[in-house]
DNA sequence: ACCTGAACACCGTTCAAGT
DNA sequence: ACCTGAACACCGTTCAAGT
């Protein structure tokens, strides 16, 4: 027994996130996936469970493409430059990004930014109790910047005026963060909380 | 000719936001809110251009659903009460309210909640040239969590965590804005900007 | 002016069948 | 184990027709 597998799990999703870049995410339909494949509708769905799952994997995608800023770096400029990070992937993928606001973080993947940004806190000298909720405030003002700068919502301002809202949004969480510890770098404790 | 209406434009969008409320944004479909008021799907577009303007006009209702606060109290608290009040309405229609950051704000709706902010902000002390662009953070970073909240990507944690969350959004938002002018009152030069 | 009826291309998913 | 084929209920929307 045993065939040869034509597609996999990962094809789908880059498939997938290649149809929603190029014609938004209603495009990204099983059919839709299938006929870029070459394969039936019905074939993708030895690999995915559903089409919810299928999105689900895009959210994965998503966050695996997040690059983590070197950790060996100032805590603040380590939290700009992911803040930065996560800008530039929404703008890469606008039509699918969104998504990260629709599903709760639990996979490893996701697991692992917000351990980063744990680590950056405790160095910044947040104190334990508070880590987590700033770790979630943090996240939602890059994240909800992100997404309306990805669908749109600030459309009818120019490049120029959007690249410096985003500056003062960054000023605006350092200036959240305790101050003065800006010497200690950020991560040199990987794995303490695992 | 003429012939009287069976349906109208404010009844159609009030049906999609009943079932948006009752069985999510999925179930928000042409011939579902057709199936709802008794009426053939075709019977809709002579009131709505398409799916997406229902969905357009579900954002207004929205909109028009959060309710100013009094304008006649400090700036501070004003700021805070229309970010709980928008809260609350995020809360009231979870699956309909993150249309909200899909669209850019450019109804009658939004821009006279928009407008309330900037006088709130000129209250506050804010530079007439950084009014515009605090407002854009100040409203992205209370959409963004008020959708957050609202599409559960914040289930994990209880609600009394999620309370906390929001009071700490609040105080960093109070925080970022110029200290000492508390005792004004907001609201009171309105029309100026129109 | 407002609604119905029939129709079309498309969608997500099931079930049975092929190799 | 992996894919195909036929099928079903549903979707958004067009077009022509009724009153």
């Amino acid at each position: 027994m045993g065939r040869q597998a034509q597609i996999g799990r990962a094809v789908i999703l880059d498939t997938a996130l290649k149809i929603a870049d190029d014609h938004g995410l209603d495009a990204v339909t099983m059919h839709g996936v299938a006929r870029s494949l070459e394969v039936t509708p019905m074939a993708l769905y030895r690999h995915v469970a559903s089409k919810a799952a299928l999105l689900d994997g895009l959210v994965e995608v998503l966050l695996t493409e997040i690059p983590l800023p070197p950790r060996a770096q100032p805590w603040d400029e380590f939290l700009m430059a992911l803040a930065a990070a996560i800008r530039a992937t929404a703008r890469r993928h606008p039509a699918a990004f969104p998504l990260l606001l629709f599903r709760p973080a639990v996979t490893p993947a996701a697991t692992s930014v917000r351990d980063a940004v744990h680590q950056a806190l405790r160095q910044a000298g947040v104190p334990e109790a508070q880590v987590a909720r700033t770790e979630r405030l943090l996240s939602t003002a890059v994240l909800g910047f992100a997404v309306s700068e990805a669908t749109g919502r600030f459309s009818r301002h120019d490049q120029a005026a959007i690249d410096a809202d985003f500056a003062e949004l960054q000023r605006w969480l350092r200036q959240l963060l305790p101050p003065g510890s800006t010497n200690q770098t950020a991560g040199n404790t990987v794995g303490e909380t695992s």
